[in-house]
DNA sequence: AAACTACATTATAATTATTCTAAACTATTG
DNA sequence: CAATAGTTTAGAATAATTATAATGTAGTTT
């Protein structure tokens, strides 16, 4: 459980002002044992079951946009109407189950190294994703 | 260069009417020396530009959307506002060009075989894509 | 601590991508 | 060629996201 100076100091290092709503996004988004997946529809909604006060939708936006160009959160590929955001910052790949859109964290020692071969001249390589899109196992499997 | 028929047969063979629109879109889309990744819009626009008759936007969705869900074309998952779409519908990978928002198909043989060594208990893997974010080798990168 | 300034928040409007609707149209089958 | 099932269409509807511009607040200066 992270005290709010913990995240006061963190936003300040990231050049962010701890205001009363990053603040409350923070304990939202960080104080968790797992990693946490989701929309901003989610956190938005999160936040208005749990909390008294509301924060603007535009806030939301705001701030996750913030964490992410900061690096404190991440943002993840899947073809979705929406953007995933994931708490989980390290080097890291998915697993995403078709029957039940969730997205599952894959520990990166379950991936052997991806050894790529052959790179684009004159560009350097910022991430390498893996998606590993799962079904359940039955027949008549599309 | 394909020709009218082998369209309406490929379209035959997967249950789907070779309608003007699906021929014109076909040719669009396939009479190509290299793979094709675009958006809805993109190609929407180049038949806006290339043909005379028009065709509906809703036509278009309807039809890449089919052509999709019968494996004709394959959707590309990378973050986006917009939904990418490949006519290289073969197991492959991809490169982002970050700095220019361009996807680049990644050779099978330049990345070498993906190991993975714990799946979810249950599920088969339908599929795993690689994307690989680059952009270029400079300092002051963010 | 008052005043200042740059950054943040907010409600709302605007925009963009995509899907829905229902009427008109057309490929296929008998 | 008539019937019908699948298609196309324009436009409305929806959903996600971004822009706007006024108000508020954190951090700094005096």
């Amino acid at each position: 459980m992270l005290k709010n100076n913990e995240f006061i100091d963190k936003l300040r290092s990231l050049g962010l002002r701890p205001t009363k709503q990053r603040l409350k996004i923070c304990e939202v988004l960080f104080n968790r044992e797992k990693t946490f997946h989701f929309t901003i529809n989610d956190l938005a909604k999160i936040i208005s079951e749990k909390l008294k006060e509301k924060i603007s939708l535009a806030t939301v936006y705001n701030t996750v946009h913030a964490f992410k160009d900061k690096g404190y959160l991440k943002e993840i590929s899947i073809n979705s109407d929406k953007s995933y955001f994931d708490t989980n910052i390290t080097n890291h790949h998915h697993f995403f189950d078709e029957d039940t859109n969730q997205l599952i964290d894959c520990d990166n020692d379950d991936i052997e190294k991806i050894n790529i071969k052959k790179n684009i001249t004159g560009k350097k390589i910022n991430s390498i994703e893996v998606l590993i899109k799962v079904a359940s196992d039955n027949q008549n499997q599309n």
